[in-house]
DNA sequence: CAGGATCCCATAAGATACTG
DNA sequence: CAGTATCTTATGGGATCCTG
C-alpha cells in the first residue's frame, strides 16, 4: 500500500475548509449573514445594531467583502438622506444549512459548560 | 406587534455562533480537527504534516487550546524518544458533521470559482 | 443615514534557535 | 520526537471624528 499523497490529500480535503475560512473568517461576517438570514433585506444601521458590538468601521468592510465574494448585494435608495439596504443572494442563501450547524453546535456546546 | 426584544434576541442567535466561532476561530483549529478527524490517532509530527504550512508552536498551542476544551485528548508514550498521539473525544467527534459540512461548502465554492 | 479617514493597539502567527 | 523560548511582523479590529 502507498504512503498518501499528502499534496493531493490536502487539496481534496483541506483546502476547501480554507476557502470557507477565508470568506466567513474573522470575528463578524459569519454572523452578518446570520443576521441577514434572519432579517432579509436590512439597511445598514438596523443591520449595526442586530449585531451587538460590530463598529461601523468593521460592518462597512465586511459587506464590501461579502458583496466582492458574491455573498450579498447592495441596494442604494435615492431618498433623503440615502438608505442602503443588504440582501444574501441566492448563493449566499446556500451558506444557510452550514450556519445554522455552527449555531447549533454552539447551542448543544452551550448546555454542556453550563450543566458542568 | 411588540418590537423585537434585540438582546435576547443576540443571545439566542448569535451567541451560540459566536461561541462555536471562538472555539474553531483562528487560522488551523479547524484543519486540526479535520486531520484528525481523518488520520484518527495521529503523532504530533505526522499531524504537523498533514496539514502544510502550520509551524510547530501554532500547532502546540492550538493543540493546548483544544484539549482544555474537551475536543481533544493528548497521551504521552514513554518511548524514547517519547511520542506523543492526539485523538479526538466523542465529545470532539460531535463537530464532524459541521466540519464536513464546511468542507463540502467550500468544494462547491471551488467548483463555481474555476468555472467563472 | 451610511460610511470614509485616521490613529492606535492587541494579538495571532511566522521565523529561528534551542532542549529533555 | 515533541515541544518551548524569544523575537518580529502583519493585520484585524477598536475608538473617534468627519462628511455627502
Amino acid at each position: 500500500m502507498p504512503e498518501l499523497d499528502r499534496p493531493a490529500e490536502c487539496a481534496r480535503h483541506l483546502m476547501p475548509a480554507m476557502d470557507t475560512l477565508e470568506l466567513l473568517g474573522g470575528k463578524w461576517k459569519l454572523l452578518i449573514v446570520l443576521g441577514l438570514l434572519y432579517g432579509g433585506k436590512t439597511r445598514f444601521k438596523q443591520l449595526q445594531k442586530s449585531i451587538p458590538g460590530i463598529t461601523g468601521k468593521v460592518l462597512s468592510n465586511d459587506l464590501k467583502d461579502l458583496e466582492q465574494n458574491g455573498i450579498i448585494t447592495r441596494t442604494v435608495y435615492d431618498t433623503s438622506p440615502i438608505t442602503v439596504e443588504y440582501e444574501l443572494t441566492p448563493y449566499g442563501r446556500t451558506l444557510e444549512k452550514l450556519i445554522l450547524e455552527i449555531r447549533e453546535w454552539g447551542m448543544i456546546h452551550r448546555q454542556r459548560i453550563l450543566s458542568e
